[in-house]
DNA sequence: CTATGTCTTGATGTTAACATTCGGACATCG
DNA sequence: CGATGTCCGAATGTTAACATCAAGACATAG
């Protein structure tokens, strides 16, 4: 007669969220390319909802650096460039840093979510649901890594990553695609066998190998 | 006739900002003290200015931390515990070695931002101002870096950094307030002269210090 | 006396109309 | 012909009224 800890608290979200998910999604799906512009009007009579939760859904896909907004000029989706692409790699280093030294050596339980990630990346071809597993990975750490501020810092560029991924493996790059489950699978054992050192080493190391291949390709 | 870089774009801002400006000082005085709700009406008959933008600054200052909302329920002032005061601990610690990584041995012109308020902090004796001159000198810290994404978030935890000090420092500890001024001098000449190691290495021992002392005290 | 159900109240969430602003098209003047 | 000035349209910013919701007071049944 008292489930402490079995039941989350139930939450509901505004219509705002829900504009903001369909916005994300339309973004990674490329509806709206970079640089194309998010106009309100049209947004709100598409979702069939009013301007209101349009500008807040807006105010959150800024605060997660997938468009960018100027005062009484419009937002437009953000265009990354290879600047851009430094700078996530560079404050990621910093975040996963931190999230990797929390995690490395936990015990199982923490672990579990982390792993099904991975086992759903084996039976995955498509790169575009694989790129989503790929972010759900990191997405899994932070959270094991029980660090609510860490996790926040995180959301503020996942989704640029996200984005970034997605755009630089459009129809190509399949080296990516058959190597990113196995990588996973290795983050995976390091987190849970060897130390902190080694684990933040191969991190590194996969992060590293991303965005040189990434960056030089296009 | 072609004066590049001398003039920054001029930005005009809505009556978002301008409530955000307002709630956050507030807030810093003790207005509306940790846990206190935020009701939307009472603002917008206070700041004459209808609901809409201050429901605007109030996602910015939730963005911020510095409050909290939940759906139909209103927003709060965030209470900071313990634990939030080691989670800020830590991320600041993730953050401001990177920035300083960067920052360590550039040029003046990079660097003069910081010392100015180095300077100012000299002739201040007020703890509330001081507060706001700690902050600023990391705030001129992470600008030096040249590093959007990493002062943004800097931004995402600075004004929990800011109430904090500011809670645990209420008419006490001047202890505090006679030493930062020097202390930040050192960080400065850190930045100028030493390798990014040693001065990594005092900024840590900066926010250390600080944690121990606010941690420990109340 | 406890537990359930209803109601009221005071807030937030949503909407649609109004006001303001930016950028470009057009006309005008040197 | 080039530069300046004016106007217009289309978008965003703001407002106030309407709809919805959650928490507590109260009444009621077991």
């Amino acid at each position: 007669m008292d489930p402490r800890g079995e039941l989350k608290p139930a939450r509901r979200r505004g219509l705002a969220s829900e504009v903001a998910d369909r916005l994300r999604e339309a973004i990674y799906a490329g509806v709206y390319a970079p640089g194309a512009p998010l106009r309100e009007v049209e947004l709100s009579a598409a979702l069939e909802v009013s301007r209101g939760p349009v500008r807040e859904a807006l105010l959150v896909l800024e605060r997660e650096g997938l468009v960018q907004s100027r005062w009484h000029r419009g937002t437009t989706v953000t265009r990354l460039t290879a600047a851009d692409a430094a700078e996530l790699h560079s404050l990621r280093g910093a975040l996963e840093e931190l999230a990797v030294s929390r995690v490395a050596g936990a015990g199982e339980a923490r672990l579990s979510p982390i792993a099904e990630v991975v086992t759903r990346m084996a039976d995955t071809s498509d790169a575009h649901a694989m790129v989503g597993l790929d972010i759900a990975f990191h997405d899994a750490l932070y959270a094991a890594a029980g660090h609510r501020r860490l996790e926040q810092a995180w959301q503020g560029i996942r989704c640029q990553v996200h984005l970034f991924l997605l755009t630089r493996l459009d129809a190509a790059d399949d080296d990516y695609t058959r190597h990113v489950s196995e990588e996973h699978q290795e983050l995976l054992t390091a987190l849970r066998t060897a130390d902190t050192k080694t684990a933040t080493a191969l991190f590194d190391r996969h992060r590293e190998h991303a965005y040189t291949l990434l960056s030089t390709t296009p």
